[in-house]
DNA sequence: ACCGCCACCTAGATAGACTAGGGAGCAACC
DNA sequence: GGTTGCTCCCTAGTCTATCTAGGTGGCGGT
């Protein structure tokens, strides 16, 4: 069996975080869901990786937190956009598009 | 100053270098020059990173590599792609098209 | 009373890329 | 013939984002 690639691209996960974000606040498992499922189930975020990055927009101000309830009626912790965030989403989305296309600019050549 | 983000996408070395090796073997600079020239100068790719991955990709059979003199009249190691390395860069170039669509996909929702 | 699930949290390991060096040989110059 | 600069290769150590593999507590259903 070789080694599968991981379903994730180094270097994105706050990038689509903060995209998952963009309408509503939601609760970190409920962010999860929504890139799994925005992405057609391409792209999974384990919760190791999912919590420390959170943790890391909430110290940039990217996002902010409040405790409230789920759906299911658990306590959750509800991450919304900050204005710095959605900046913040502008500049790396530029920087993924500019990346890429550099990318598939090599790729393309014969 | 905010930090810049790197001018390569993490994982994505190992593919740009099998590309560039697609025509002709060239030596480790060579290798980086070309990436560069062909993204654009967009890519750059930094020695210290350049020496570990070939190692990596003579290691895992997909690319050869040859003692030779280079146009300046320099001892040069010319690395070349092997038939694995072929099949190799097709692999990653499906698993890249597959994750920057999915990637895309959720970038391009409301 | 128990079990499963939801939601959050964390330590430690891993891996890939970067920083910051060093060395040797050729060429060009004065 | 010394010095300087360039080319080409090499490596140790660091950094950082992600993953693995756990754990806690509380709600709901049976």
């Amino acid at each position: 069996m070789a080694k599968e690639k991981p379903d994730l691209v180094y270097g994105t996960l706050d990038m689509l975080i903060l995209k998952s974000l963009q309408h509503d606040p939601m609760h970190g498992l409920g962010i999860a869901d929504r890139i799994q499922q925005m992405s057609d189930s391409v792209l999974r975020v384990e919760q190791g990786s999912l919590y420390p990055a959170l943790y890391r927009l909430e110290a940039e101000g990217w996002v902010a937190a409040d405790w409230g309830v789920s759906d299911n009626n658990r306590r959750a912790r509800y991450y919304r956009l900050t204005s710095a965030g959605r900046r913040q989403l502008a500049a790396e989305t530029d920087h993924w598009v500019r990346i890429t296309s550099a990318i598939n600019l090599v790729l393309a050549q014969g």
